[in-house]
DNA sequence: TGTTTTGTTGCGATAGTCGCATCTAAATTT
DNA sequence: AAATTTAGATGCGACTATCGCAACAAAACA
């Protein structure tokens, strides 16, 4: 809208959007990185500045360069500094009980984060069955996760309907059922420590999702194991309340004990 | 030695540097991150510059603030861009074979790779008898760990005499003695699959280490367990043989077809 | 409530970056 | 192998974001 309004910060985003491109949409096999031209007609943005920017990254070790090829890449900084994340201690927790789900259900399982709006997955354990789409880091809108519903279990009423009311498309019936559907669901969480949903990214699965709590009380993750919609209600059930077990033993790992849990009131911390 | 040498990409040095500071030295319990004052005089650097980068940081997603004690941590970011990187997908092919490594001998088992002179863990995986140091994202010379035989297999002699020269005080004995224990490591490498080393930084244990290839047939890893130093010789064979199969088997995972590894005279890239 | 510490912001001077053109080095073509 | 094309690096002036000081606001402390 503006002529030109001063951008602050204007090197970090650049070198941000450098490393977006770099990290790819993943599922191509971009495995060998991308040229300096490239990456800059994507961004629109000069060669010169894109080479610089680039060779700065290298020098912190945020990319690396293919020797042969030239091409540049992601590099192991990131590595060593996501884990020192707060995330990487949930993901070395979460990793047996999610193998162990995996194995038990033969169904891929999950370990999702909430952040602001969005629900990001940290660590995925594939199934046995079909070839494993790679979801790590992956984020999508609370509304569009059963991992949402677990996650939000701990706020109040008022703030779900805000939050619902921003993502839900507003004034259609089908968004006030829906939060309606919503509300029920997060009761379902609380009193059955699970909850199913249908309402997942991929239309031929739905997904079981159950909350952890560190030992705060305080709901940092949730984990889910994806279904085929056509499950028999039974198996469901069966699902919901073996998850809800191992979500409660992933919480006591990490330090959480017995009645901490459902901590009341907890806001929305924004 | 200059006056003020201009500095490029000064911003992004600072951002690294605050980074750096978040990411702590891990083994602390800075579970709960730190305050803009804190870094800025660990940094020497004026408040008001860590401030704005610290927000700068947040709005990128690269750090995230405590929303009740209003201190900084590593954002979640780091990790989706971590997830993308070319490590990420060793790590993933390596954990099976590091886990039935870890239960078969219930020792610990590590993942590295070579990163310019220094040796990178990428993961760890713990045994069930000791508590777990975490290794993960630390980097040592090369000289000072058993994998550092195994990533410089296929370097030719005289990058390594380089390399060691370097990296080892010279014009002494114990070096031109040690230089020529690591050249015989390295042929133990190639005969055997493995090679046992006790330089390693902890004192009380060495290490077994050996190399993993992908499908180009470079090495990319190397993977290893640690051992007391006490074990007697055959157990130590016996592991190693055991390494130097899983490390085939992990190569075969990477797309390594047989016959095509030990390509020969691929020097040192940089 | 008063005091100290911690974090944010306004503003001029400084210094790093942008973008163009130029130049070098790979990769491709003939 | 020489010529052509494409990719990447660099020198330099104009521009603009940042630095750092100091004042301000907001927590935390007492």
């Amino acid at each position: 809208m503006s002529e030109k309004p001063p951008a602050p910060s204007a090197g970090l985003r650049r070198d941000m959007e450098i490393l977006e491109v770099l990290a790819g949409h993943g599922d191509d096999r971009d495995a060998d990185g991308f040229g300096v031209s490239w990456i800059a007609q994507r961004l629109d943005r000069e060669k010169s500045q894109v080479s610089r920017a680039l060779r700065a990254l290298e020098l912190e070790g945020m990319v690396e360069r293919d020797a042969l090829t030239r091409r540049y890449r992601l590099g192991w900084r990131l590595f060593a500094l996501a884990a020192r994340t707060q995330h990487a201690r949930l993901v070395n927790v979460a990793a047996p009980f999610l193998r162990g789900l995996a194995l038990a259900f033969d169904e891929d399982a999950y370990l999702c984060v909430l952040r602001g709006t969005h629900v990001v997955t940290l660590v995925s354990v594939p199934s046995s069955r079909a070839y494993h789409r790679v979801w790590e880091g992956v984020s999508v809108p609370v509304t569009m996760a059963a991992a949402g519903r677990s996650l939000l279990v701990d706020w109040q009423e008022e703030h779900v309907r805000q939050l619902l009311g921003a993502a839900l498309p507003s004034g259609l019936d089908s968004a006030v059922s829906s939060a309606e559907k919503w509300l029920a669901d997060l009761a379902h969480v609380r009193s059955e420590g699970y909850v199913v949903s249908d309402v997942e990214l991929d239309d031929s699965v739905a997904g079981v999702s159950s909350p952890v709590r560190d030992h705060r009380g305080l709901i940092v993750a949730a984990i889910n194991v994806s279904v085929t919609r056509a499950a028999a209600p039974e198996r469901l059930r069966e699902m919901g309340t073996r998850l809800a077990g191992v979500a409660r033993d992933m919480s006591a790992a990490l330090g959480l004990r017995p009645g901490m849990d459902r901590v009341g009131g907890v806001g929305r911390p924004d």
